[in-house]
DNA sequence: CCGGTTGATCGAAGCGCTTCGATTTCGCCG
DNA sequence: CGGCGAAATCGAAGCGCTTCGATCAACCGG
């Protein structure tokens, strides 16, 4: 043991050839006979030979590594987080790419930093917001990205995330198969709305054309993101001439409040009322009884993202946009419309 | 913008030394006048110069990167994992050091790709088991590593881990203070004692020291970890001539399903039968009622796990074992002893 | 007043790999 | 049968940085 570490010089030695068509059998660059390729193929086994990374990242300013930025905000939920990044590390692993792993609080100076350093081809930013300070600094870099999740301004950058749209959408088919012809929808705070922030316009477009699709009658209500708020929503579509008889949400923090306050106000679900979220698997499950929901699939999501950034790596071109379709799980929140009294 | 990238040359020409003067001011590696270096970090500053990794990484044969490896297993709570890693990284940038995340799924070879391409200074194993096959590799690596969890054999390596002793003694302390006399430590599948399993007899050594100390009657009761074995136990404690008024529960499995099983056996939780578990938050908190838990402290232990490797990497010495001390966390399942009838 | 330090800087030799001509050897068409 | 392109391989020039002597000036005490 403790032999010296191998280099492509001895394995061109061992092998008879010179180190640069060790180098060519190992990129394929260069037409490489069977036969040779064999030999060196069987020396580099024999002798355990591993390129130096730093000397190929400065040779062919190619490190073969990605940067991932992972969220650190509350509110973000950690095993979809997990759930991403190990797709992300498994897929790029897939395409001989290795992950370097950032935290938000590295914030622009971060990505910057491994950017201009060359230690890594390519970065993908989870959780991007509307006015994400780090999505100007994306463009600017002469390296390729993804981003998860829409800025407010996408132009000249590639951004993936849930299909919001399709969510809201697959929540009011999966109501209207139930027999349900009155729909609420209790969305984001009206302040998200003014902002016309993309993922809640997506869903309140989906949810009015699938609303008119399957000819029922459908209102969308903001709603603060508050246990109050929750509670004065509850009241008021109950109190409503056309009460609802089923409700999509997409508001996490209001998820629970709401369907406590429908209990409590002694409606039964989903005997008297369906309920049917968009928010994480954990959030839908961990309630007090398990929701039905649409859920983010981040496996999905994190593999894809590597693989636009691949794609781009090899200067192949990408959407700008990509949305990933939803899942919706039945659970016990949901059920046939309650039969007219 | 799109100028050259700068590089080490073109400050030296603007702060007027040589390349290597430019070094030395970045590495501190031998004593530069105040005036040159204040010239050269401007030179730096005003270029925007940012070192070549790769370069960096062949000319000094240190990459400054340090592999984590995280485990994908199911039974492994994910915000654990999570909130270790990010602490891992956190502390990684204070050294200077950046993270490339591998999965379990990569394996030995992983670890040893990165090991020997010279991707990595160093390693971080999460969830090593009693005969896990990534420790002979790590021992033979030339690298420096920490264990998270501790081997059969553990010679020759840095490992650190929850001090689960502590936990146990944090366990009874806990209960005799709240003026329980008679204590029961329901533990791990009797196979892992009989396989000397480590962190199993820390445990039990923990349980029977505290249990003397205070002047307890306890009694250890390994437990097949399945949901029959659990109400099984539930039986035999209850049965018990001296039945204990105090459980310690080590073994994730059964927490739930036992004190289901004394709730259906008519016994009021805390009122009749405190319940202390060894295990992470989240199990505890997620429990139909939050359970009084001993919990690891990832956050801490993915920080000190880091600080052990900066250590090794300045050649200095550290403890082959390294016990975090256990955090108590009081909730609903533990209350005073029941006034004996 | 001079050999010997010490402090500050430079020059050049790599680190291990990729890549770009250049070279050699064939096979093959006209 | 001469010449030419394609296939296979080699040699050497970097990639951008660190580091190891070497150099040179300033300074010390005897």
């Amino acid at each position: 043991m403790g032999r010296h570490v191998v280099k492509i010089t001895d394995v061109a030695r061992h092998a008879g050839v010179s180190p640069s068509t060790v180098s060519y059998v190992l990129s394929g660059k260069r037409s490489i006979s069977a036969e040779t390729r064999e030999r060196v193929l069987a020396s580099i086994r024999e002798l355990g030979y591993r390129p130096h990374a730093g000397a190929r990242a400065l040779a062919s300013s190619r490190s073969n590594v990605v940067a991932l930025m992972i969220p650190l905000r509350s509110g973000i939920h950690v095993p979809v987080v997990m759930q991403f990044a190990v797709a992300a590390v498994t897929t790029a692993r897939r395409h001989d790419h290795d992950v370097l792993l950032l935290t938000q609080e590295e914030g622009v100076d971060g990505l910057r930093r491994v950017a201009d350093s060359a230690m890594v081809d390519a970065l993908i930013v989870m959780d991007v917001q509307m006015d994400d300070p780090r999505v100007p600094l994306l463009r600017t870099l002469d390296r390729p990205s993804v981003l998860i999740g829409f800025p407010a301004d996408a132009s000249g950058l590639t951004c993936i995330d849930l299909d919001f749209r399709a969510a809201a959408e697959a929540c009011v088919r999966h109501l209207a198969e139930l027999g349900h012809r009155s729909v609420a929808l209790v969305g984001s705070p009206p302040e998200v709305y003014r902002r016309r922030t993309g993922y809640a316009e997506r869903v309140a477009e989906g949810f009015r054309a699938a609303v008119a699709e399957y000819g029922l009658t459908g209102v969308l209500h903001p709603c603060e993101s508050t246990a109050e708020a929750a509670r004065a929503m509850a009241a008021r579509l109950l109190a409503d001439e056309h009460a609802p008889t089923a409700v999509v949400v997409h508001n996490e923090p209001v998820v629970e409040p709401l369907v406590r306050a429908f209990r409590a106000a002694g409606r039964s679900i989903p005997g008297d009322l369906s309920v049917v979220a968009i928010c994480p698997d954990e959030v839908a499950e961990r309630a007090e009884r398990p929701l039905t929901s649409v859920t983010v699939p981040a496996e999905e999501v994190g593999r894809q993202a590597v693989e636009l950034l691949m794609t781009k790596l090899e200067g192949g071109p990408v959407p700008a946009a990509t949305l990933v379709p939803p899942r919706l799980t039945a659970r016990a929140s949901s059920g046939p419309a309650p039969v007219p009294s």
